[in-house]
DNA sequence: TTTCGTGCAAAAGCTTTGCATTAGC
DNA sequence: GCTAATGCAAAGCTTTTGCACGAAA
């Protein structure tokens, strides 16, 4: 698997190709939604990637934007980062679990350079029995910015 | 700080000294929400312990647990995972950030043996500039019960 | 007696769902 | 033309809040 931050237009392909194969229909509203996803190096919210779309898009929905990120959760094209003080986040350009740092006063969500999980992964397979799927790794703290505020 | 579990009586008195010395009063019904989070080794959902007092403690109301957590998340005695798809769940027991592994199939969720987070938490601070103040590891799959069915 | 805590019920916030309308294929 | 998607509004869930009553210091 791919650890770097690919070509927006190269990530939506596969996510367009992905629903296709599946047998979704790529409907204006759900490309929008995509294009969005596959570009975001932010890790937007439903909310955000709403307002972005409406000026463009004023007939879209939230309902819309949510049920398309359903899919995309179903096939495996999005990372749902989960909060329950907040809104969840998402990350369609790098769909797999990787590391966040994440401000806890702007609430800026970025990623730091990409840890070699495998070896870990495997010690706490053999310690817990476990089968490991997925995994979360977030780090809390003030982002430089804010550190100068 | 100290990464192993300790007993939960005595777990119990840490917690009952903090909020005294804070200023808040140990009443039986807050009494009670400490008892079950500071010898909670499952986990427990808002819920759950709400349901566990119910019966000792008729009168008992979610809100009242909420209200204990939340003065425990303040004094920084208690871990809360939290989750978007379920209910947070609680850590009396050890309040401190350390990995977790949570069953898909079950909801389980356990801590696998403490990792030594020191030398990567300094690695991400220097490559990022982040003051990082905590943290958070799951680690998703299936527990050995459930890749048994 | 004054302040704090409890617990009911209502509100809040995010996400999901039902359903009639609209649009892909 | 058939089936799926949209988008409005309502419902769902967890958590928080307002407030009157009761209890603790």
């Amino acid at each position: 698997m791919d650890k770097v931050r690919i070509l927006p237009e190269i990530r939506l392909k596969q996510m367009v190709e992905k629903l296709k194969k599946n047998g979704f229909r790529i409907t204006p509203q759900r490309y929008a939604v995509l294009k969005v996803l596959a570009q975001s190096e932010n890790h937007p919210s439903a909310e955000r990637i709403y307002e972005q779309l409406l000026t463009d898009y004023p007939t879209m929905s939230q309902a819309t934007v949510y049920k398309t990120i359903s899919l995309l959760k179903k096939t495996g094209e999005v990372l749902e980062l989960e909060f329950s003080e907040m809104s969840n986040r998402y990350d369609g350009n790098k769909p797999y679990p990787h590391p966040h740092m994440i401000c806890t006063k702007c609430g800026t969500i970025s990623d730091p350079p990409m840890l070699d999980f495998e070896k870990l992964k495997n010690k706490m397979m053999e310690k817990t029995g476990f089968t490991i799927s997925s995994h979360r790794l977030d780090f809390y703290g003030y982002c430089p910015d804010c550190q100068k505020k």
